[in-house]
RNA sequence: GGGGUCGUAGCUCAGCUGGUUAGAGCGCCGGCCUGUCACGCCGGAGGUCGCGAGUUCGAGCCUCGUCGGCCCCGCCA
C-alpha cells in the first residue's frame, strides 16, 4: 500500500442512472452468444496490454471476461485504463464468442466474452488488506476484520449460497409433512444444568436477568402440548462455553418436535431431512435407513459416543489376560476394577521410534496414566513392557488382537470409560497418521440406547445425559428409583463420520415420570416449581407423547461442503475468543448504560 | 483453567550459532505493451520484526511478561 495507492485517483463515477442488470456474470455460455447484455460486478482482475485490456468481472455467480477494444469503442477502452481490483463497473456490450484459440476451458464462461460498448464506473476500492482468491489464506483475523472482503472470494460466497439451497429444502421438506414453523423467545430464563448461559440483564426489572436460549426445548415441549402436533424452527442457539474448530457461541439449529411418535418416526423423518439437505446443497445423498449402533457398543469398540465407522482401528479389550500378568502396571488396573484395552495397528512398523514416543507423551497430556506400546519386529517384541510377557501371554496376545509382525500394538489401563476414551482419541490420532481415513466416504449412523443417567463427579450426584426432560425407555422405567444409572433412555444421536450432527429423545409427557426423575437427579420440589414450574404445569394440563431432534446446521453444512472450520459457513463468525473483529464486538458498556440498568462490574483478580 | 503453535513489507513467507544497511514471491505506484486469463517487460515505493521489560558491547534471533490468531484438553445436559 502507499500513499498514492490510498487516493481515489482522477477517475470519474458514474450514476448508475436507468442502467439495470440483464444477467449474472457466472451464467453466461455459449447459447447466450450474439445478445447484448448489461452486466454488473467487480473487477476481479485486470490484464492491460494498452492497446486492448482485459477485465475479469465478478459477481455472486462466477466470472466473465470483459474485452475493452479501442475498436469497439475508444471512450471506454480509455477509461479501462484506470480500473482497479474490485471496483464496481457496469458494462454494456454484445456477447461474443472467443476466438478459438484464446477459449478458457478453466473457466465455465470460458466460451464467451463481452465486448463492451459503453461502461460506467458505479464505485472505486481501496487497495485489498489481502488477495481475494480461494488459494491464499490470510490470517483469520484480518479475513473477520475485513469479512465484507473475505464474503467476496468465491469460496466462502458459494458456502453461504449452499447454505441456503439446503435451508430451503429443509424448510420445504419439513412443510411437506406438515411442520410449522414456530418462533420461540431469545429472551427467556436461565435454566441450570448444561452449558453456561448468556445473560442479558434486565432494565425495567432492576437486578434481574433474562437468559439466552441455549435451545428452545422447553418452549418446543410446551408447543406440543398447545396442540401444534408438528413444529420445526431454523433457530439461533447460545451456550458460553469454550470454542472449537466445530463450535460457536451462537451457532443454528434445526429444531424439529413431534408429537403421538415413538423413536423411530423421529428417525425416519430426520433421515428423509438429511436426504433432502444433502441432494440440495450436492453432497451425496446417503443411503436410509442410517445404521444404527448401540451406545454401549460405540463405547466399547471406539470409545465414544460418535464414532467414525469409516475405518477400523477399533479397540480390544484385554483385561482378562492381563489379570496374573507380570507387567503390574496394567495387573493392577484390572485388579482395581478397570480395564485394559488396546488398539493393533497393523502397519504400525511405518511409525518410528520418535513417533510412538510423541504418541505416548500426547497420552500424557489428555490425562490417562499413559500409553504402552509392544512393536512386533522381525527378531521379537520391541517394547517397554517385553520382559514381562512370557511366551504364552504373548500368543494369547497375538491372537486376542491379531497382533504380527510389522504391527504395533498400543495398550492403555486405567478405569474403564477413562481407559476408552482416551483410546477412542488415540484411534482418531492413529487413523490420520497412518492415513486410514478414507476421502469421499459419508458414514451416517444412529447411536441409540443412551443411559438416561450418569454419576457427576463433580456435583456427586446424578445428571441427565441427555437433558432432564428425556424418557427413559417403557421398560427400565421402574429401575429408576433402584438401579438409576442402569436405565436406558430413549435417546439418539445422529453421527456423521465422527462428528455429533444432532440429538434427540422421546420427552417425559407424564408429570408423575418427571417428577420420579427430577427426584433421581435429587432437584427437591422447591426446585423443580422454581425451574421448570411451567414446564410442569403445561405437563398436568393434557400434554401428549412427543418427541424430536436437534441438528446442527452449521456443521452440517461444514461436513457437506468439506470445509474444517464452521466458521466458512457462516457470514459472521466469531474467534476462539468469541469477538468479532469487525464489529469489535463485544464492547465495553458506557457509564450511562450501567448505570440504567442498575449495574456495576467488578474487576477480578 | 491448561497444553501446543504462530505473529517479520498490504498478503504469504525466508532470515544460520546473537553481529554491517532485514530479504523473496505476490500485491501496490509509474512507464511500455492489441488476445490475455497467475499476461509480459522496465523502473520504483513500502518495515514500531505484535507490544513491554530484561540479559548483552550488540537482540528479528536469548529470558520473562503481555496482547492477538489458530489447533487441542477440560467444558459444551
Amino acid at each position: 500500500m502507499t500513499t498514492a495507492g490510498e487516493q481515489q485517483g482522477p477517475i470519474r463515477i458514474d450514476t448508475l442512472g436507468d442502467w439495470r442488470r440483464s444477467d449474472y456474470c457466472g451464467a453466461l455460455r455459449a447459447s447466450d452468444i450474439g445478445r447484448e447484455l448489461l452486466l454488473m460486478g467487480w473487477v476481479a482482475g485486470r490484464r492491460d496490454h494498452g492497446g486492448i485490456v482485459f477485465i475479469d468481472l465478478r459477481d455472486r455467480t462466477g466470472i466473465v471476461q470483459i474485452v475493452l477494444d479501442p475498436d469497439d469503442s475508444p471512450v471506454a477502452h480509455e477509461r479501462a485504463h484506470a480500473l482497479r481490483s474490485e471496483y464496481v463497473v457496469a458494462v454494456k456490450g454484445k456477447l461474443t464468442a472467443r476466438p478459438e484459440e484464446t477459449r478458457n476451458p478453466a473457466l465455465p464462461t470460458g466460451e464467451v466474452e463481452l465486448r463492451v460498448s459503453e461502461i460506467r464506473v458505479l464505485s472505486t476500492s481501496r487497495v485489498l488488506p489481502f488477495p481475494l482468491d480461494d488459494e491464499t489464506e490470510a490470517n483469520e483475523a484480518v479475513r473477520l476484520k475485513h469479512r465484507f472482503l473475505d464474503l467476496r472470494r468465491p469460496r466462502l460466497t458459494s458456502n453461504l449460497m449452499a447454505r441456503h439451497r439446503a435451508t430451503t429444502a429443509v424448510r420445504s421438506y419439513l412443510d411437506g409433512k406438515g411442520f410449522i414453523d414456530v418462533e420461540t423467545p431469545i429472551l427467556t430464563r436461565s435454566t441450570p444444568e448444561g452449558a453456561r448461559d448468556y445473560l442479558v440483564p434486565s432494565r425495567v426489572n432492576p437486578g434481574m436477568v433474562y437468559a439466552l436460549p441455549q435451545s428452545p426445548q422447553l418452549f418446543k415441549q410446551i408447543l406440543m402440548v398447545s396442540g401444534f402436533d408438528r413444529y420445526y424452527q431454523i433457530v439461533r442457539c447460545f451456550r458460553d462455553e469454550d470454542l472449537r474448530a466445530d463450535r460457536q457461541p451462537e451457532f443454528t439449529q434445526i429444531d424439529i418436535e413431534m408429537s403421538f411418535v415413538g423413536q423411530e418416526d423421529v428417525m425416519a423423518l430426520t433421515e428423509g431431512l438429511l436426504v433432502a439437505g444433502a441432494k440440495a446443497i450436492g453432497a451425496p445423498v446417503p443411503e436410509t435407513p442410517f445404521p444404527r449402533m448401540q451406545y454401549d457398543e460405540a463405547m466399547r469398540r471406539f470409545g465414544t459416543d460418535r464414532p467414525d465407522t469409516r475405518f477400523g482401528l477399533e479397540i480390544v479389550e484385554l483385561s482378562d489376560l492381563m489379570r496374573e500378568s507380570k507387567a503390574r502396571i496394567l495387573q493392577s488396573a484390572v485388579e482395581r476394577g478397570g480395564i485394559v484395552a488396546g488398539i493393533l495397528a497393523e502397519e504400525g512398523k511405518q511409525l518410528s521410534r520418535r513417533e510412538l514416543d510423541e504418541l505416548v507423551a500426547w497420552v500424557q497430556t489428555l490425562g490417562a496414566g499413559g500409553l504402552a506400546w509392544i512393536r512386533a519386529a522381525e527378531d521379537g517384541w520391541q517394547s517397554p513392557l517385553a520382559k514381562f510377557f512370557d511366551e504364552g501371554e504373548r500368543e494369547k496376545i497375538c491372537e486376542r488382537t491379531g497382533l504380527r509382525t510389522g504391527g504395533v500394538l498400543f495398550l492403555v489401563a486405567g478405569p474403564r470409560t477413562h481407559a476408552l476414551q482416551v483410546l477412542g482419541q488415540l484411534r482418531l490420532r492413529l487413523g490420520h497418521m497412518l492415513k486410514r481415513i478414507p476421502e469421499g466416504q459419508w458414514n451416517y449412523l444412529w447411536v441409540t440406547d443412551f443411559p438416561l443417567l450418569e454419576y457427576n463427579l463433580e456435583a456427586k450426584r446424578l445428571s441427565a445425559v441427555h437433558h432432564p426432560f428425556t424418557a427413559p425407555k417403557d421398560e427400565d422405567l421402574e429401575r429408576l428409583g433402584t438401579e438409576p444409572e442402569s436405565v436406558k433412555a430413549q435417546a439418539y444421536d445422529v453421527v456423521l463420520n465422527g462428528t455429533e450432527l444432532g440429538g434427540g429423545s422421546i420427552r417425559i409427557h407424564r408429570p408423575d415420570v418427571q417428577a420420579k426423575l427430577f427426584e433421581a437427579l435429587g432437584i427437591d420440589e422447591t426446585q423443580q416449581r422454581q425451574q421448570f414450574g411451567f414446564l410442569l404445569d403445561a405437563l398436568s394440563f393434557g400434554a401428549p407423547p412427543h418427541g424430536g431432534i436437534a441438528l446442527g446446521l452449521d456443521r452440517l453444512c461444514m461436513l457437506w461442503l468439506g470445509e474444517s472450520s464452521i466458521r466458512d459457513v457462516i457470514a459472521f463468525p466469531k474467534t476462539q475468543k468469541a469477538s468479532d473483529p469487525m464489529s469489535e464486538a463485544p464492547s465495553a458498556p458506557n457509564a450511562a448504560q450501567l448505570r440504567e440498568l442498575g449495574l456495576r462490574f467488578v474487576v477480578r483478580e
